[in-house]
DNA sequence: GACAATTTTTAGCGACTGCTAAATACCAGG
DNA sequence: CCTGGTATTTAGCAGTCGCTAAAAATTGTC
C-alpha cells in the first residue's frame, strides 16, 4: 500500500543494496558498454536496456553516472588487485605482471577510464588512488620474488615495473589498431628481463 | 535572392571551404573542447557557441561528426608530423623526440583519440595510419642522427622510440592525475639512454 | 548593378540524456 | 493477514543531440 518511499535515500555511495544482484548485473553492463562501444555508451537507458529492466534503477542504485563510474572502476581495480596478490604465491612472478600488464582487454578499459578522468575529477581522483595502491603491490611482489630466490636484479624494480606498465599498455592499444612498428623488439626486450629474473 | 542553394553538396570529404577560416576555427575549439572536457563535450552546439557561429555550420563543413573527428586528428597529426621533420635538422634528436612523445598536452590528446577509436573506426583507421608513419619518421630520424655522427648505439633505435613513446605517455598522463611512483627513476632510465647517443 | 556561387542563419524533427516524484510490486517478521 | 521496508516501474520534465530543409546574407565576377 505504498507507504512514504524512498526519501533522503542515497546519502552515502554505499547502501543496503550494494550486494544487491541487479546493481552487480548493472556495473557488468556498464564495463562490457563501455569496452565496446565507449564511455559515452554508458548511459541509465541503455544499462537498463541489457540488464532487463528500468532506466530508473541505475538512479535508485547510483546517487550519479559519476557514482557509477568510480562504483565501477573501484570493482575493477579490486579485482585486478586480486589477481596481483594472487601472483605473489606463485614462482612466475615477473611472468604474471607482464601478462596483466600486457592484457588487451584491461587495456581498452583502462584508456576508457584514462579519457573519463580528463573532466571527471573523482574518476581521477579514484584512478591515482589505486594506481599507486597497484603499482605498490606489483612492485613488493617482484621484490619478495627476488629476494627469496636469491637473484640479484640487472635492473631496478621500480623501473622494470613502470616499463611494463607503459609498454604493455601501448602495445596491447596499438595492436588493436592494427599497428606493429617495433612491437616486436619490444616484446623480445620485455623477454629478455624477464629472462634475466630467472631463479 | 537565395538560388536554389546547396544540394548535392559534401560528397567529398574535402570541399571547397576546406581553407576557410571558419572552418579552421571550430577544428580548433574541437581540439580545445576535446582537451578540456573530453571528446563526448565536442558536439556540433557547443563548437558552434565557441566559434561565435550556429550549430548548423559545423554540419556544413563536416559531413557528420565522424568525419570532424578524422580531420581534426590528421591536422593534429600533420603538425605533429612536421615538428618531427623539424628535429632533423637539429643536433639533438633524442632529446627533441622524448620531448615530443613525454609533452603532456600531446598525451591528453592522444588519450582521448585512443578511446574514441575504440568505437569509430573512421578514427581507429586514421590512427593506426598515422601512427606507423610518426614511429618511422622518428626512426629515421634518430638512424640518420646516429649515421651522421658516427654512435654506436647501446640500443636498437626500433626499441628504443618504441620505449620513448610508451613511458612518454604514460608518465605525462598519469602526472596529471598526481601519480608518481617509479616516474624518477624512468626519467633518468630514459635520460641515461639519451646520453648514451651523445656525440 | 545583375547574377550566381558560397557562406551563414532560422526553424525544426525525432531521438536521446540525467534525474525525479510517485505509484506499485515484492517479501520478511510480527 | 498485516505491516513495513526494499525493489522496481510508470510517467514525465527540461535539456541536449545529430542532422536537414529552406531561407537569407555575403561575396566575387562580369
Amino acid at each position: 500500500m505504498t507507504r512514504v518511499a524512498n526519501t533522503a535515500k542515497r546519502q552515502r555511495t554505499r547502501q543496503r543494496g550494494d550486494s544487491s544482484d541487479t546493481r552487480q548485473r548493472l556495473l557488468t553492463a556498464a564495463e562490457q558498454l563501455m569496452r565496446e562501444q565507449g564511455y559515452a555508451a554508458v548511459t541509465s537507458r541503455r544499462l537498463g536496456q541489457q540488464s532487463g529492466v528500468t532506466a530508473t534503477l541505475v538512479h535508485y542504485y547510483f546517487a550519479s553516472m559519476d557514482d557509477l563510474f568510480v562504483s565501477l572502476y573501484r570493482q575493477h581495480a579490486e579485482t585486478t588487485l586480486a589477481r596481483v596478490r594472487q601472483a605473489l604465491d606463485t614462482q612466475q612472478v615477473p611472468q604474471v605482471l607482464w601478462a596483466l600488464n600486457s592484457d588487451p582487454i584491461d587495456g581498452v578499459l583502462h584508456v576508457e577510464f584514462m579519457a573519463l578522468s580528463n573532466h571527471r575529477p573523482a574518476v581521477r581522483e579514484a584512478m591515482a588512488n589505486y594506481g599507486e595502491v597497484y603499482r605498490k603491490i606489483q612492485h613488493n611482489a617482484l621484490k619478495k620474488y627476488l629476494k627469496n630466490n636469491g637473484i640479484e636484479p640487472a635492473m631496478d624494480p621500480d623501473l622494470m615495473i613502470t616499463l611494463m606498465a607503459s609498454t604493455g599498455l601501448l602495445l596491447s592499444l596499438e595492436q588493436a589498431s592494427g599497428m606493429t612498428f617495433g612491437h616486436r623488439k619490444t616484446r623480445r626486450f620485455i623477454a629478455e628481463l624477464i629472462d634475466s629474473l630467472e631463479a
